[in-house]
DNA sequence: TTCCGAATTTGCGTAAGAGCAAAGTGCCGC
DNA sequence: GCGGCACTTTGCTCTTACGCAAATTCGGAA
């Protein structure tokens, strides 16, 4: 993990080489990336640890280096539910692209992680001097726009187990680690927080969870899913799906 | 209505300065609205007509004049599931925005409409050449987000009755129009298409606007609502909804 | 005006999943 | 190594809203 070899504060060449094969950043120059690093700020976030809020004032955009960080939104009556998940290598927290000067929904550090950051008042130029960046950063937005797309016709029309199982696989795919066993969700998820993610209720992703491991789809510890049969899952996952 | 003033062809004056009230061009001067009308090619659509398709090659974006656009996605199943509605006055279709080459989701009147369009490869050049034109694109699209940010949310944590009211008011916001006993939504909506929007049945629809027809909240004739206390609806709509 | 088809209404049985309750179990920090 | 807490499991009941079926009505076309 990185975190692990080089800590929190100094940005050193590796990084450089890292950021060159990130997709906002692939199309630029040594020394425009060197620039981009030189205006960063870069910080860890413990498992847990809040790096926006809902609705406050947008003042940063971020990148996210390593770890997981989970976008939340809470309803009036206090329940969360989970918008997406952001991976290594994805941009967060871009309200500036948007035209907005608050953020629209939480983000939380779903394990340890590590991030960069810019001034919002950076968008702009970013985007003008560095060809491609736009278009990157619009072009994982509107990934971001069909996911949620899919999500909403998911909840329209598909019952509860052919979600969980979906969302099983839509994890899987975006940070899988490849174990002895199959594939390992890389974050910690607890059944709480798939249930935040399906729009049911922890006590009925237990039962769900607790059938696909006896059926050998799936085993867990806790806070830890691993996933044995990825091709069942996607059966479960609904016709065609 | 525009479409029977103005017919279909040609593009004049009073089109020039309604654009101007238009949020993606409230920024340029009389020349520039003149320059980027030339270049549209204006198109009239008859109810349940389709602009495009889903995953159709995105060759044009459009601006919607006068009427209503569903946005629709097709399962597997062949359910269907209205993602949006687009007003007079919003861009529509804009792939090239976020650096698609095909059409995520079929467009489709829902009522008789008027649509201007420009082929792709000018969007860049609008984005360039058009000061603000950028800015307010993606801040209809992060508004957008924002919607199905909420619909998600909607979706996973309350139950129909609350679902299918916020959905009514959605519509009246959106597009409704005053008359004698309230407030009339603008374009024709089945009680299929209803939910279509809320993930339930025609059925369970049916029966919520029976029930809310005899407590004297709405008024519907075949494809026609009037909502005529929509403060009561608010209160349906869930605890602060 | 009459007729046809689409849209709507309503009843009834039922299944899915929520809600409540309570017991169990791994994991972390001390 | 121990205690406590967070997470998990499981049983039971009950509500919601779906699915099926059939009757009804409205509105436009001929």
């Amino acid at each position: 993990m990185l975190l692990r070899k080089f800590g929190n504060r100094v940005l050193n060449k590796l990084d450089e080489s890292l950021l060159t094969r990130l997709p906002p950043f692939s199309m630029l120059d040594r020394a425009q990336i060197r620039a981009i690093l030189d205006q960063a700020a870069s910080r860890r976030y413990d498992e847990g640890a809040t790096v926006f809020g809902e609705g406050m004032p947008a003042e940063r955009f971020h990148l996210l280096l390593d770890g997981t960080i989970r976008v939340i939104r809470t309803t009036p009556t206090g329940e969360q539910i989970i918008a997406l998940h952001i991976g290594p290598g994805q941009l967060f927290g871009i309200a500036p692209a948007l035209a907005r000067d608050t953020y629209p929904a939480t983000a939380v550090a779903a394990a340890e992680s590590l991030a960069l950051s810019w001034p919002v008042r950076l968008w702009p130029e970013f985007v003008q001097r560095y060809d491609g960046f736009a278009t990157e950063s619009y072009r994982t937005l509107g990934a971001r726009l069909g996911e949620m797309q899919s999500r909403i016709t998911e909840l329209a029309t598909q019952q509860v187990e052919q979600r969980v199982a979906a969302c099983l696989l839509r994890m899987v795919n975006q940070s899988g680690r490849k174990v002895d066993q199959g594939i390992e969700i890389a974050f910690p998820v607890t059944r709480q927080n798939i249930s935040e993610m399906t729009g049911t209720t922890l006590h009925t992703v237990s039962r769900l969870l607790s059938a696909w491991e006896r059926e050998g789809i799936v085993e867990s510890t806790r806070r830890r899913i691993v996933v044995t049969a990825p091709h069942r899952l996607v059966l479960l996952s609904g016709p065609a799906g």
